[in-house]
DNA sequence: AACATATTTGAACAAAATTCAAAAAAACAA
DNA sequence: TTGTTTTTTTGAATTTTGTTCAAATATGTT
């Protein structure tokens, strides 16, 4: 076996998805060459990327946790570069910069609590990060949009 | 002209959207027989959706917010009732029952502040919300695993 | 080892996306 | 208003891609 389910769900994560034209032409009853001119206006302008949602658990990353981080006052300045360097790591989901208590908010997807106390160890406990926060989430009921 | 655009991005949002098996094939360098065969597979277990992630402020989404809800008393019990109502609104992301000081955190998305006030006014200030926590983002570096 | 089940693969086929050119519509200017 | 330019819509032809099927290979089970 080649175990290619990996490959694919690193793949879909994402991207490696497109448009599904006819069925679109079928639904809003227009010409699929007017839907497909369209779609090519829009991706120019507002489309990031096509994308699988899964359910998470299934794909071994039932443990989904919101980080609320506050920043030590020599990075308080620019959350943004260390929002940069966090949202490179593919267990982090999302990476919003807020103003308030704290600084930036992370959405983080893992295993379970020891791969994510890990990720929090390794990843987050770093030179510029003063403290955080964790939400774990003990039910997932919508997620990207689309109901779990 | 018939603003397809509108009806596109409702389409997009939670679907209509299909894997590039032969883009996938060329990738990992393997058979799109073999590819197709373990998509299907994928899609049975694992796959919710496929989808369009936007650049949301150039939909009109721009105004983004994460939500802390405290319910009332009579509706501690049971948090993913009111979570599943909430869920339907379309200006809702993502709908997580936590545990601690809040009990349901929202990723809300609208076009601006008034738009946003709006809706909590509607939609979330209700009967079993007892008290609630606006974190707004002032600037989205990833969401949906997609860098913006 | 023998059997059942799951996965890989190529060839033929079906379906869908893309290109292209022309027509229609909308936006703009005089 | 009229004429001009730009944008959008559309059908026909082409290209690309997905799907089906059956056989071969691999994996798991008793």
């Amino acid at each position: 076996m080649k175990d290619i389910t990996k490959k694919l769900i690193e793949l879909f994560k994402e991207g490696y998805c497109t448009p599904q034209i006819s069925k679109i032409a079928k639904k809003i009853k227009q010409p699929s060459t007017t839907i497909h001119y369209n779609i090519k206006k829009l991706e120019k302008d507002a489309i990031k990327a096509y994308k699988a949602v899964f359910d998470y658990k299934k794909i071994g990353e039932g443990f989904c946790t919101y980080v609320l981080i506050s920043l030590s006052p020599d990075e308080y300045g620019d959350p943004e570069r260390i929002g940069h360097e966090l949202a490179k790591h593919p267990e982090i989901e999302s990476v919003d910069i807020i103003i308030g208590d704290w600084e930036i908010i992370l959405k983080i997807r893992t295993k379970d609590q020891d791969e994510y106390f890990n990720f929090v160890k390794h990843v987050i406990s770093r030179k510029g990060i003063a403290k955080i926060k964790s939400l774990v989430s003990f039910n997932q009921l919508k997620t990207e949009f689309v109901k779990l």
